[in-house]
DNA sequence: TTTAATCTATCCTATTATGGTCTTGTTAGG
DNA sequence: CCTAACAAGACCATAATAGGATAGATTAAA
């Protein structure tokens, strides 16, 4: 459905797994997809960016797993979606001027860029501590 | 890109345009496919939907062309995007519930569902006669 | 030191979204 | 009646998304 795809809504839901969890260990993978009724397959590709971005750290072997690096509360969401998302943009003309030819003078611009700040400002107020926890407060600010 | 293509970005544009030129009758899609640097073919579908929708009206014939409806301060952005992506909504399972079967009691659901409130406030503050301003504000709230 | 659990990497495939072209109408002025 | 314009549809190429399958690397633990 493009920018929040299911990448976005397994890889949250993973790392709320994760920080409900974090006493317990490494937890595998297997049990993440079954519990959060995710393809296996398909997760094991979402966790490879985001251990490279240094998000969750992994245990390879048995007992293996995986873990958060950090406090719930200090994961951003907006890093995790731009993780795994590719980017960080609901558009590409706001982020790379040379992506539009008219951007110097385009009076859709300033539009543009404040929906995307928007979005930031919401995506970096949340995060996978305030997901995670038991009663969520209402976050339709 | 998703949810803000070139479809909302294409249809601004026209619409700005035709905005700006309000007072000289219809205006024939081939001079703002010329202007704005947008496939005249391309633009011809974008129109669809945007008349359906009462955004704009089209006169058929020589002299032909569109023009708007409503002064450009009463058109609404998020009127204009949802018409032209066919969609509210970065997410699914926000809009239609049945969509996930764990909506009932999902974690992120809350969280998604304050990301749509933020950029449907912010796509509701805005109307094409802000974007076709000759100096346009700061949008960046 | 095996073994089993588990992560890691790569290749494959189906579906959908996106951006675009082309053709054949239909309508209204001049 | 001719021509400039809209109207509507079929058609197409590319990329992203979602998912599957398989083989291999690593390591805790028996």
């Amino acid at each position: 459905m493009g920018f929040i795809s299911t990448r976005s809504r397994y890889g949250l839901r993973f790392l709320i797994d994760l920080a409900q969890r974090g006493a317990e260990g490494p937890i595998d993978l297997g049990s993440v997809a079954e519990r959060q009724d995710i393809p296996e397959t398909y997760l094991a590709k979402l966790v490879v960016p985001l251990r490279n971005a240094g998000i969750i750290r992994s245990a390879r072997g048995a007992k293996g797993g995986y873990e958060l690096t950090r406090a719930p509360g200090e994961i951003v969401l907006r890093d995790v979606v731009e993780v795994l998302e590719g980017r960080s943009s609901l558009l590409e003309c706001t982020e790379r001027p040379e992506f539009c030819a008219r951007s110097a003078n385009c009076p859709t611009l300033p539009i543009w860029t404040g929906l995307e700040k928007a979005v930031n400002d919401y995506l970096t107020s949340v995060t996978v501590g305030d997901a995670a926890a038991p009663r969520s407060p209402d976050y339709s600010i």
